[in-house]
DNA sequence: ATGGCCACCGAGGGTGGA
């Protein structure tokens, strides 16, 4: 089983580049951030016949999330629980016998702002709630974009205080570790300075001034199922890309 | 690296992203 994520930064925009990425990389699973658009504007046709179910959970013009996956989804679950939100950032979905969670994190915009006080207190409401889900559901993927980069080696400057990799951000990372979940990624020996995102300014991916700022995570009983997790570059590559690049995870069908 | 880009809405520049 092949599971990714992938911030497109606007559905509408990068339907094409996410059409042709499906072709090529044939993954069962894509979790999808920052639709920017309405769940009625949603491409549920294009993707049917690029052999895609979808689930989503969008609004205008800000983020937005959905579930894409060759076989069958059920046990949709929309939004954080007892956290009255009106940014849509959150859906849940079991696969195969996995629960998949997508998620699009709290960008924070500055340490400080009022914008980082509530990534800091969805952080709180998200941990608790995945402590629940995984109660129920022990085979799950946590997949999204984290907005953190959760150590020094996942940022291409040494910063040590700002937004994305501020103390505080990163231990409510390392809570979600707490549950038991383990980093992908970090499961396998990676080149050096690998990363999901690059600003689309200062030539920045050609630069490869870039931030691991999108995961994948993996509850105790699957992260032995793993096999190989990386970045794919190509489509960051392409005119008119996202700003971040796709992350995947492969799962052996054991266990 | 931090003005510099990109996408949004809506009809021009303001807002947000990370």
């Amino acid at each position: 089983m092949k599971i990714a994520t992938w911030n497109v930064n606007s559905l509408k925009v990068r339907l094409p580049h996410l059409l042709d990425w499906l072709a090529a990389e044939a993954p069962d699973v894509v979790c999808l951030q920052e639709l920017k658009c309405e769940d009625r504007v949603f491409p549920h046709a294009e993707l049917a016949a690029a052999g895609y179910h979808a689930v989503c959970n969008g609004q205008k013009t800000y983020n937005g999330v959905a579930i894409l996956s060759r076989h069958e989804i059920t046990a949709v679950h929309r939004d954080l629980p007892a956290f009255a939100d009106d940014q849509k950032r959150v859906i849940a979905a079991t696969v195969g016998g996995v629960r998949i969670v997508c998620a699009y994190f709290v960008n924070g915009q500055a340490v400080g702002s009022d914008k980082y006080a509530y990534k800091l207190a969805w952080l709180e409401a998200l941990t608790a709630w995945l402590a629940d889900e995984l109660s129920r559901h022990p085979r799950l993927v946590l997949a999204g974009d984290f907005n953190i980069a959760p150590e020094d080696a996942d940022v291409h400057a040494d910063w040590k205080e700002a937004i994305l990799v501020s103390p505080p951000e990163r231990a409510a990372f390392r809570a979600l570790l707490g549950l038991g979940l383990a980093d992908a990624f970090r499961l396998f020996a990676q080149p050096e300075k690998i990363y999901t995102w690059w600003d689309y300014r200062m030539m920045a991916f050609r630069r490869n001034f870039g931030l691991r700022i999108d995961h994948l995570l993996l509850s105790a009983p699957l992260a032995p199922q793993a096999t190989r997790c990386w970045v794919d570059k190509a489509p960051r590559k392409l005119e008119r890309p996202s700003d971040h690049a796709p992350v995947l995870v492969e799962l052996t069908d054991a266990g």
